[in-house]
DNA sequence: TTGGATGCTAAACGCACGTTCAGTATCACG
DNA sequence: CGTGATACTGAACGTGCGTTTAGCATCCAA
């Protein structure tokens, strides 16, 4: 990690800085002057290196995206999708870009819709060979279930801190992740229901208005 | 429902203009002459009745907890929980406060915490009946189960654009839910994974680091 | 009738913050 | 040396916005 905040530049201070400001507290509630400070130079000079607020978070998402999708092809087993795992497993080293991704994504940054992008495409290979070879049962929509991981995924990260607090813990972290870990795994790999009459009412439910959207693929 | 925006109270025009904007645009965001503006008043006024931008939130949470509770209690056949379904079905009627709870939830309200309390609460009793009556299957920690299933809720409904766009729409809508409920459901009565390694291989890796925080019940 | 609440407005105040502007130091280069 | 260009600062500017204030009706109680 290249973390050693002098002998940088002073722009690449300003842009750690920002992202680590933007991270932690989103774009908008984040103010220059804070950015200056932690980087140890004036507010004018962060307009003077990146024009304006709105350029300098670009920069930003540039800077994340390519550490992240670097950190993927970088002849990982299987690629970006592992990124949630490797996540969990070694927290410290992506944990400042993984969370400005998941800031971005709340805000609807450009970089965070290729960011996605490449989340849902490597999802949804894993799952086409994983249905390919047996070890994923087969789905009626594979890109739709391949939206729904990397939303459960997401969602997990985000966890709002009420549900944090209602699993008694004071917000997200390893603890709330270790406790749901388990559950996550039952789900997918039994389910919750013991039988199929929701999903077979819903089926029906859906012939009825068939408003079709979705490819038809096997069950 | 009440959306004649004369013949009320100033001070409720107010209210229901504030849960419209916050609901819409979150609470940093809106402004309060814009408040003024929709509810028909000026921006002295809204001051005036309520103090403060943050107590008039303040009020706005109590009044859309206050109605999503009542709806809840309202004889329905099961609660609060048929939140989610109710609104499925209905999206109209109480979009506006689901919405609303939604923003609060990302901004961690107080009102966020009971809401969340409420439906995680509602959900485990579900889960805990389901399962005594064999309509589900058992669980290692019910409670996270059911915050589990609430976070899969609110992170459904409240799904980033980028990934309603990978899914080819614009941004979340009922032909989103339309395409996920079924992945949805065959998730939650099959699962995903076709054989049980991936969760031994998790029970194993718990067992070894038993930083127990989860409480033991039969599987 | 008077006098004080109450509902309400327009204008102004104050602060936060993005951005601009002079002005200084330093370094490159002719 | 001189003459830019570049890095940088501190102060100021402008604006958006929450809030305050002064003032005007209206209505009710004494």
């Amino acid at each position: 990690m290249c973390s050693a905040s002098s002998d940088l530049t002073a722009q690449a201070r300003i842009r750690n800085a920002a992202i680590a400001h933007f991270a932690r507290d989103g774009f908008q509630k984040t103010n220059l002057r804070a950015v200056a400070a932690t980087a140890g130079v004036s507010a004018g000079l962060v307009i003077h290196h990146f024009g304006s607020k709105e350029r300098l978070r670009s920069v930003c998402d540039d800077h994340v995206l390519r550490i992240l999708v670097q950190r993927a092809g970088d002849a990982r087993p299987s690629g970006m999708r592992d990124l949630f795992r490797e996540y969990l497993s070694n927290p410290e080293e992506y944990r400042l870009q993984v969370q400005y991704m998941l800031r971005a994504i709340e805000e609807d940054t450009p970089a965070a819709a290729t960011f996605v992008d490449t989340l849902v495409e490597e999802s949804e290979e894993i799952l086409r060979a994983g249905i390919a070879d047996g070890t994923m049962r087969p789905s009626s929509d594979v890109r739709a279930l391949a939206v729904l991981s990397v939303l459960h995924s997401v969602a997990t990260l985000t966890m709002p801190p009420a549900l944090a607090r209602a699993l008694g813990h004071e917000r997200f972290g390893p603890d709330v992740l270790r406790r749901l870990a388990l559950p996550t795994l039952e789900l997918y790999t039994h389910g919750l229901f013991a039988d199929d009459a929701a999903l077979k009412a819903a089926r029906a439910a859906l012939d009825e208005s068939p408003q079709d959207e979705s490819p038809q693929e096997e069950e």
